[in-house]
DNA sequence: ATTGAAAAATAGCCTTGGCTATACTATCTC
DNA sequence: GAGATAGTATAGCCAAGGCTATTTTTCAAT
């Protein structure tokens, strides 16, 4: 710490250790900076899916920002090699741009599902699944799936003992 | 959308009530805003707690950045009415800013707790909450005491069947 | 083929939240 | 009380992600 080093027992009050927090923090700190290029190709694959293409005002409009904003993050996009881009036409989704879609869409699933399993409401669910969607981990996903087929028993098909 | 309208019964994919979305991810940015601020106010809580004061060099330390970065920070912490400072001073929470410590405090804890319940780890819980906390809405909140109240009989008062 | 509207590109600005480097105080020690 | 040192303040940089205003291109319709 500072000055007056204090390397005794440690109250532990609610100051957990030092380096695992820094983690912590890095970490959230990290998926914030990959959640929009999430965003952005989950809706990409969406609009191409449903309309089959994605335009930049559609985009702009479902995301709620203005289209040179999404023109820029587009640029982003490529660079990272997600998205195809030809002058004045279309958007793209490359291989790893489908494959990053699919697992984001699966994640976004999983916590809304979970969510409204637990009792919140769709429209809370769906809010709030847009949030957390980045920040669970593989293994909470997991624990979400096991949650969910223990708790909606789909008949009792897929039998599990 | 665009040119060519469709303005259908619309095949409803993955694609749901523009609106709606738009509104998902316009709270998603407003709750970045305010993350930092959370983070920053309920980590000065626990310094103080813990140790009586919170200095910069700490509070640097603890979130993994620099000592500038902080500084600029407490001035927005400062203007926003959560905290006071005195030049080569410490630093003090306001009302406003315990308040907001002890929100932060307590839905951190029913987040951390809630993962662990369902079976997350806690090394896990932990870093998976820290990133979700700001994007649980009251809603889910609520439904995740109800959960822990419901998943940890006490004894077995809570009896389910 | 022209033209006009819609979409995309571009220029240029702002704010936030990072950083380094450096200057300034306080405080502890001698 | 004079220095050394630890902590804080400040200056100035950068990148990301917003914005508005404007230009360029495409496309559809005449």
């Amino acid at each position: 710490m500072s000055k007056h080093e204090k390397i005794g027992p440690e109250v532990e009050s609610s100051l957990i250790n030092a380096d695992a927090q820094v983690e912590s923090f890095r970490q959230t700190r990290n998926n914030r900076r990959t959640e929009l290029v999430e965003d952005y190709v989950e809706l990409i694959a969406d609009l191409i899916e449903d309309g089959g293409e994605a335009r930049q005002v559609d985009i702009a409009q479902r995301l709620g920002v203005a289209q040179p904003t999404v023109a820029k993050m587009l640029k982003r996009l490529i660079s990272e090699g997600y998205i195809q881009q030809r002058r004045y036409r279309g958007i793209f989704l490359t291989e790893a741009g489908q494959k990053l879609a699919e697992l984001c869409r699966e994640r976004h699933h999983i916590v809304e599902s979970f969510l409204c399993s637990i009792g919140v409401s769709p429209e809370t669910a769906r809010i709030d699944a847009e949030g957390m969607e980045h920040h669970a981990s593989a293994e909470t996903l997991e624990a979400f799936k096991a949650f969910l087929a223990r708790a909606t028993p789909p008949r009792r098909v897929a039998g599990q003992a």
